[in-house]
RNA sequence: GGCGACAUAGCCAAGUGGUAAGGCAGAGGUCUGCAAAACCUUCAUCCCCGGUUCAAAUCCGGGUGUCGCCU
């Protein structure tokens, strides 16, 4: 018999961490992160982590795992997520994965085999070069005669996907299309989606950016260039991580560097939905203000579909 | 009370006779190895009234409003 994993994700700021949290409590579940950023360590406070005392209660796995300078992949992601959720499953607990990735969370719940790529970011770079010497144009048309169907899906200005697909091609695979992906059959998936009224979510958005600055954001982005972690890195280039950089090289204010944080996380939040609303199969739990965490908790443990 | 300037989208703003740039915000969307990334689409008839003209956001007159200066 197929296992259940619970699914909880939805847009940032919904609280999932928390839902999580105590439907773990209820169901004897562990929490397995879906979250691009709370997978590095030191960047606790930006990607807004569950706090040590949460932690502490119930088992959190994948938070914290990979240094902030090690570049990450879902192919990556998809084997540390799979095998934590078949640990906890062999423990005879309850996986609840729980993150906003969309991305990530396509690789638990599709049939996405990514074979063995070099580990090597060379060929990555020539093209870049290439890409800034003769222009994004230049670089659709090369894709174009490589693959063609490739091509017709990636628009010329996204130059980084062009240069993906040209890898992907060159690798022998080419580019998948994610419009056929077949559902992962090995576990009995509950999936929810968090959702709320869009201007309370952005007042929530906005309010817990200025929380995360009262929690010392700043420090901790100073603490990192401190560790030696270059400004370039993608998980630098975080929302939240970003601004604060800016704001530390005296590009702006403190007070520029939070609204553009609130900004750009507001941007997110309609991106995640955006992704989600594809997932025919999510169960949508608009959150009604004043309801309680429990009272989510008892939605999700008591839906049932249909 | 007088003189002057200004009035263009939710905000900032270009445009001085030929059919409304751009930015921000908002909304919608794309996505198979950087995804908190990268990328795409969309959003005004120019304060009001009248006039001149083939043609007005642009010129003229009047009104209203805002700002500045003066008394």
């Amino acid at each position: 018999m197929k296992k259940t994993v619970y699914i909880i994700t939805g847009p940032t700021a919904t609280g999932k961490s928390l839902i999580s949290f105590y439907l773990a409590k209820r169901i004897g579940g562990e929490i397995v992160n879906c979250d691009s950023i709370q997978l590095y360590k030191y960047m606790d406070i930006g990607s807004a982590k569950p706090s040590h005392e949460f932690m502490a209660r119930v088992p959190h796995h994948l938070y914290s795992v990979v240094d902030p300078d090690e570049s990450m992949t879902v192919a990556k992601y998809q084997e540390m997520a799979l095998n934590s959720i078949d640990d906890i499953i062999s423990r005879g607990k309850t996986p609840i994965v729980c993150g906003g990735t969309g991305l990530y969370l396509n690789s638990i719940i599709y049939d996405m085999n990514f074979g063995a790529e070099a580990d090597d970011d060379s060929r990555r770079e020539e093209l870049e070069k290439t890409a800034s010497e003769r222009g994004s144009v230049y670089m659709h048309q090369y894709l174009e005669a490589l693959d063609p169907d490739a091509a017709s899906r990636i628009h010329p200005n996204n130059v980084r996907k062009v240069i993906r697909a040209i890898e992907a091609y060159e690798y022998g695979r080419g580019i998948g299309d994610l419009s056929n992906l077949k559902f992962n059959n090995d576990y009995d998936f509950k999936f929810f989606a968090l959702n709320m009224d869009r201007a309370w979510l952005y007042k929530r958005i906005n309010e817990r950016t200025l929380k995360l600055i009262h929690d010392g954001l700043v420090r901790e982005v100073s603490e990192l260039i401190a560790r030696g972690y270059s400004i370039d890195l993608p998980s630098m280039k975080g929302i939240g991580y970003k601004e604060i950089v800016g704001y530390l090289y005296g590009e702006c204010d403190l007070d520029t560097a939070t609204q553009e944080i609130q900004k750009n996380t507001r941007h997110y939040a309609k991106r995640q939905l955006t992704w989600l609303k594809r997932y025919d199969f999510a169960n949508w739990i608009n959150i009604e203000k004043g309801e309680s965490v429990g009272e989510i908790v008892d939605r999700i443990i008591d839906y049932k579909p249909e």
